[in-house]
DNA sequence: AAAAGCCCCTGGATGC
DNA sequence: TGCATCCAGGGGCTTT
């Protein structure tokens, strides 16, 4: 579910709601990825700064310590007054004196750390080798094709791998590379600087333009005001095998790339 | 160092 | 209706 655009779709959906917030209690469910790190009870008491965002992980600060939510597979947060008990797939229940923070993940590939600090070695050992926020000022085009140059491996999966370039999942990888004309296959060495800066461009763009629209709803992404988004209409090529390109009516293809599907326009995408 | 595979887990869609 | 199989928006870890 979650890309960079839904995660911060998310944020902004309850940062300024929560911020401030005094934590009441905090409940678990089943295990996530990860052990949380600290006894929950330990948290109440404590106050909530604010909500930022690091690739595709939320980081909750708190005026002692943060929290590491990330959304995993199939999560979803949802923030406000608790009106319903939690269900099966509710493996986090934040109380505050504000609202409920909510993790609702049926795969529980998500994740809830708790941290002293960034430089924590459980925060650094997540975050510490994520690569650049594609939205920033600092995701340049001399940095992106040095990096790129250094990478045998097809540029979908350069761009999945989240240590050059972060946020971009497997929605916005297609959906990017088609923007720039290129093959997914490609092999990041092998494009040159001025199809780097029509990528870096492109990225910028696709995860901007879903951002503005509130994320890609497929299945069940919401927003923590339970809102989905409206992305997944202005898809180009992904989830769109065998129909016909919207630019020049050839057909989409479907491959496979280190298990996860992949789709491009074979006439629109240069190898 | 980089790349390729393997998992973690549940649920929905599809096929017989 | 029931059951098996495949697929899904991620990413850390282990092995080449």
């Amino acid at each position: 579910m979650p890309e960079l655009p839904e995660v911060e779709v998310t944020r902004l959906s309850f940062a300024e709601r929560i911020a401030g917030a005094r934590i009441v209690s905090m409940r678990l469910g089943k295990p996530l990825r990860w052990p949380l790190g600290v006894d929950p009870a330990s948290l109440a008491g404590r106050r909530v700064l604010g909500v930022r965002r690091r690739g595709k992980y939320l980081l909750v600060d708190l005026d002692r310590g943060l929290l590491l939510l990330h959304l995993g597979m199939s999560g979803a947060l949802s923030f406000g007054p608790a009106r319903t008990p939690a269900g099966k797939h509710d493996h986090l229940d934040l109380e505050t004196d504000c609202g409920l923070l909510r993790l609702h993940d049926p795969r529980r590939f998500g994740a809830v750390v708790y941290a002293e600090d960034e430089a924590d070695p459980v925060a650094n050992k997540l975050l510490g080798g994520l690569g650049v926020e594609p939205l920033s000022e600092g995701f340049e085009l001399i940095a992106f094709h040095r990096g790129l140059r250094q990478r045998r491996a097809p540029i979908k999966q350069v761009l999945l791998a989240g240590d050059l370039v972060v946020g971009v999942g497997n929605i916005y990888a297609s959906e990017a590379l088609f923007r720039a004309g290129i093959r997914p296959t490609l092999a990041a060495c092998r494009i040159s600087k001025p199809r780097a800066e029509r990528l870096r461009v492109a990225i910028r763009e696709v995860l901007a333009r879903a951002l503005a629209v509130g994320g890609s709803t497929l299945r069940d992404f919401s927003n923590a005001q339970g809102e989905s988004g409206y992305f997944q209409l202005e898809m180009l090529v992904y989830d769109r095998a065998g129909q016909p390109c919207r630019q020049c009516g050839a057909s989409i293809r479907q491959i496979r790339q280190g298990q996860r599907s992949t789709f491009y326009c074979p006439a629109c995408q240069k190898p």
